[in-house]
DNA sequence: CTTCATTAGTTAATCTTTCAACTTCTTAGG
DNA sequence: CCTAAGAAGTTGAAAGATTAACTAATGAAG
């Protein structure tokens, strides 16, 4: 397997299976981005209408938000500010340490969640879940698990 | 498997899976483009040169670049041009076609290639290939290879 | 209490990506 | 040939992401 230098390069199974990989994520990220299109989200929007939704009061803290949807704090701010902007969340004072702010979703925002996730899920069915069988998916998760457990404890950041 | 309003969303698995996937793909790309700094390198960069390194001739046409990368010819536009400046890269007029334009590797951008491609391939591993077995690689690769035939033909773009 | 390191979050500058308009060249039809 | 449609590529402006510097509040240690 190791070759003149030292250097364990790929043999063509690892190859190719890395390349798809890489092709799939990345063709996948942006057909979900098309099909978000016609509702003006990005997928980036859709992500944190997801985690807002999902948290108790329809808030979270700026932190953990970033925290959440692998941001840096910069980032999230400037998002956050977009999508203000455009009505879908509000930022609010936290009372307990005046430093932080919640996120919290707007009724508008949370309207459109309601609206969106099910041509979402229709999408993530489309291009992904339901090409695969139970059995694939299955499989895929538990090879990934790993990886993710790996690239979780990896980024000190 | 279906609910209300007709929409079929993700069970438990299905949405553990997803999930799954998305947290990896993204954590990945993060992880190895930090490995790829201390070279001053992007994974764009680096997607770039390999393709250039595969090609006769160490040249590609634009918009063949373009395509094999994912990108627009845009985007690719100013991405070479940042490659120019690098002196990774430069451009060469094509005889057969005037309209046409070779990026090419320069001796700079083959040498950095050279250097920098076993410590790529040992990112790879480390974060990604060596935490699969064997039989993992190919199952993911199977499961992979539908969705990617897929994502392919649907975007007519 | 006071000090100082740390945490939460923003901001300005810079770099990258996207979008639309544009130029030049090729090619298919008449 | 001549013309019009399409292909190859670039460009400038606008939007998004990154970096580093900054403000303000917290909280632990003396």
């Amino acid at each position: 397997m190791d070759t003149e230098n030292g250097t364990r390069w790929l043999s063509d199974e690892e190859q190719a299976a890395w390349r798809a990989h890489l092709y799939v994520s990345r063709l996948l990220m942006h057909q979900l981005e098309r099909d978000l299109q016609p509702f003006g989200l990005t997928n980036n929007d859709y992500e944190i209408l997801v985690n807002l939704s999902e948290s108790k009061d329809h808030r979270m803290r700026m932190s953990d938000l970033a925290t959440a949807t692998l941001q840096s704090k910069s980032r999230l701010s400037h998002q956050i500010t977009r999508m203000e902007n455009a009505g879908l969340v509000r930022r609010v004072n936290c009372e307990s340490d005046r430093r932080g702010l919640f996120a919290v979703l707007t009724d508008h925002g949370w309207k459109t969640m309601r609206e969106v996730a099910p041509h979402h899920v229709a999408s993530v069915r489309e291009h992904f879940i339901d090409l695969l069988s139970p059995e694939e998916l299955k499989a895929l998760h538990e090879s990934l698990a790993p990886v993710a457990k790996h690239l979780r404890t990896t980024r000190a950041k």
